[in-house]
DNA sequence: TGAAGTGCTGCATCCGTTCG
DNA sequence: CGAACGGATGCAGCACTTCA
């Protein structure tokens, strides 16, 4: 089937409101004729008669009275999309984000984001959902606007932007007897532990560095991230491993935690923001993921 | 690259209706 | 009843596309 020629909706609008071929031909600055002949396009496509003769003038079918309001607002609508984009009014900006985020980020930037969010653009939501093991292109498909996550596949044609890297260490509760004397690889795996794992896996990269020094550790608790794992030390004798800057921000919260080097080679994090191509000029989301990296710079 | 085809336009004109 | 008005249509010109 082949697409009808759009401008014929345009001509539509016109007539409809005209309700004369010579009144829309002055209009579209057009000749009565060239106008008759779009109306007689308009009435093959259509397939009815549109306005027929009613005296000297045309009167307009059941038909298009019903299409009226929907062909005005198509083309209202179609006027709307074709505007040059007008520049970006961040306090009267409404509109939701949808961000995929790991809680190393939510939990150590989150709160400064969202005070950012609600000083420069008020009326802007943001819906935040946590990270998943699903290979869904969620990118792609436009379920999630903002992919802010440790190294992980996206997709090849996503865009990619580094925003910090985060150390992995320990942190107990402040006056855990841990910080009575010098902290080795053999008086970290003494204590009990909390293990972060979204999968709810017990032993991880951590259980593998002491593996290799002939030294495990014994893992109590397993949660499914970072901040949970935090909240959970209370008052235990419990060693939580967590990126530096989670620790940090659990500090900057009030928590009586904290934080000392581990004394093993664990990777570091790299945390990137991903985003879909077709955002790559779109200047409310360019404001967006210059927030969300100017807080990390900020932070660190 | 040029010929042929296609689609759109304006001019001229016809036809039907209204109005004075 | 004739002038004026408005829509429809035949025709020619023009621009653009397709194809050999």
């Amino acid at each position: 089937m082949q697409f009808p020629d759009l401008n014929l909706l345009y001509a539509l609008d016109v007539l409809l409101e005209e309700g004369s071929v010579a009144a829309a031909a002055r209009r579209m600055n057009l000749s009565a004729p060239a106008m008759s002949r779009t109306l007689a396009r308009i009435r093959e496509t259509v397939g009815d008669p549109i306005l027929v003769k009613a005296g000297r003038g045309l009167t307009p079918t059941p038909r298009a009275l019903a299409l009226r309001e929907e062909v005005r607002a198509a083309v209202e609508q179609s006027r709307r999309l074709l505007r040059p984009e007008t520049p970006l009014d961040l306090s009267t900006l409404e509109r939701g984000f949808n961000v995929r985020a790991n809680d190393i980020y939510t939990g150590a930037f989150g709160q400064a984001l969202i005070e950012r969010v609600q000083a420069e653009a008020p009326r802007v939501r943001l819906r935040f959902s946590p990270e998943n093991d699903s290979t869904e292109p969620v990118l792609r498909d436009g379920t999630v606007d903002l992919f802010i996550s440790s190294l992980r596949p996206l997709g090849p044609d996503m865009h990619l932007q580094t925003m910090f890297t985060t150390r992995i260490v320990g942190v107990a509760r402040e006056d855990h007897p841990i910080f009575s004397g010098e902290i080795t690889p053999a008086r970290v795996a003494g204590f009990d532990h909390i293990s972060v794992s979204r999968l709810g896996k017990a032993s991880g990269p951590i259980d593998a560095a002491l593996a290799a020094l002939a030294l495990s550790r014994r893992v109590s608790v397993v949660v499914p991230n970072f901040l949970a794992g935090i909240f959970m030390l209370g008052g235990t004798d419990l060693i939580v491993a967590t990126p530096d800057h989670m620790a940090a921000a659990a500090r900057r919260q009030g928590l009586r935690v904290r934080a000392f080097d581990l004394p093993l080679p664990l990777e570091t994090l790299v945390v990137m923001q991903g985003w879909h191509p077709r955002y790559q000029n779109d200047a409310a989301h360019r404001w967006l993921r210059r927030i969300v990296r100017d807080i990390c710079r900020q932070g660190t």
